[in-house]
DNA sequence: ACAAAAGTGTTCCGCATACACCCATGC
DNA sequence: GCATGGGTGTATGCGGAACACTTTTGT
């Protein structure tokens, strides 16, 4: 079969991370396959070939859409993953063979990165026991080069929260404390931060609006609410974020 | 050939831009094809099917170096391109055929970002008669969606200096003045800069040297030349840029 | 002496950082 | 009343932005 090895497989792999209000979680999905005489288990990221006449957003949105509710679901194209050896694993090798029915000679995949809070709503589909939450802390070694598509993933937020500050509110409720915010940015920048200078920085945000609504029931004094107002952010940001470029022209 | 529409190409395209000390030139190759009765000739970007044993990275290198050399090239994937339809167009179809000499009935191509400086010793490989600089604002309609591909590289650029202001070497000589890597500047946010603060942030670098140097032969002050320290710009970012992430753990 | 480009200093403002105490609530 | 987390203000320093004149050199 020559095809398979001069044509490529084409898949898309998605690094879903989830907030649960104190760390970060991937979402992976239990694999069970052959090594030699024995079997295993081990986990892998959702992704799969993508349709002959789908584009690859769209195949990433029902990669992802197999497990979670994707309605604005925040989803972007990363990066891509071609090493020729990438699908090589004798584990890999024979359970893409079962798995897709076909011989594969090489898959070059699209990496695409999902952010989302983890809320008490969200619910895996209904009887989806493969899919589970790891915290990025606990990932172990998983299949194929996931690992590493995991780790250019978590390089990439950071960076698109900074250049897009509007992402974070994907991981935060529509009402949330100034606390849960600068959880957030704790998580993402690995590091406590000052809560006094976060207030702040949070009051010349005009797109953090303050409401008249508290905690209730709170053993201690009730925190304020806010909510993210699209519409002032990108009358603030216009569309364009700082450091745009104009070269084709003023 | 069912084979052909379930197994997409990849390829990689490449989008290589050049500055020749005043604006932004990216390299195209010359096309010429049938549609219809109609010979017509237009403009493609280099690129390229991968060949089945080679990674992405390899592949963009050989696609360019067969232009340029591409000793320490600065090159970056920077997104792929999908679109089952972006190779459709009749013109296109028929061109691939003849020069893929294969039925092609869908390629996902990868894009690649390439920044060189053109000096008057960069030379195209003897009897390349079919690659040309072409100005950023005087770029067609070129082939495929390469005029997309082009748009997005050519918004990556702005961001990939400003995350890694290192980056901006690569458009200037070894030994440059102020005002060469300021007219860079220029060209990158397509306004002007104020010459005494460009003065400044260029002191503000450590990694920028002056050197003892100056301009000769000129009809005006001479200009001093300076030079980009790599080891004094490593030892002030450590290999990292500010906003990176520590989601594994501090 | 003139044309042409190089080089230089000050002020103002916004933002980041560092730092310590009082407030409200449920138990 | 105490434990728990929420909320607040000040001082300092750096870097971005605005702004005009003198210096050097070849012709």
């Amino acid at each position: 079969m020559p095809e398979n090895t001069l044509y490529p497989h084409v898949s898309v792999d998605c690094v879903v991370l989830g907030f649960d209000g104190s760390q970060f979680n991937v979402l992976l999905l239990k694999r069970t396959g052959i090594e030699g005489s024995q079997t295993f288990n081990d986990l892998k990221l959702p992704g799969g070939l993508i349709f002959s006449d789908e584009n690859l957003d769209d195949a990433a949105h029902r990669i992802v859409g197999e497990h979670i509710n994707t309605n604005a679901l925040f989803l972007k194209q990363f990066k891509s993953f071609g090493s020729p050896s990438r699908t090589s694993h004798p584990r890999d090798v024979h359970w893409l063979e079962k798995a897709v029915q076909l011989k594969i000679g090489r898959i070059v995949t699209i990496g695409y990165l999902a952010l989302l809070r983890i809320s008490s709503t969200l619910r895996f589909h209904s009887k989806d026991v493969q899919a589970i939450w790891v915290p990025l802390q606990q990932v172990g070694t998983l299949a194929f080069d996931h690992n590493q598509i995991v780790e250019e993933a978590v390089r990439e937020v950071c960076e698109i929260v900074v250049r897009d500050p509007s992402t974070v509110f994907n991981l935060l409720p529509k009402r949330f404390t100034a606390s849960q915010m600068r959880v957030v940015y704790e998580a993402l920048f690995g590091q406590p931060l000052d809560v006094r200078n976060f207030h702040k920085k949070m009051s010349r945000m005009p797109y953090v609006v303050p409401l008249d609504e508290f905690e209730k029931q709170v053993a201690h004094r009730a925190a304020r609410y806010y909510r993210f107002d699209k519409k002032i952010y990108f009358k603030v940001y216009g569309g364009f974020y700082p450091g745009r470029s104009s070269l084709y022209g003023q």
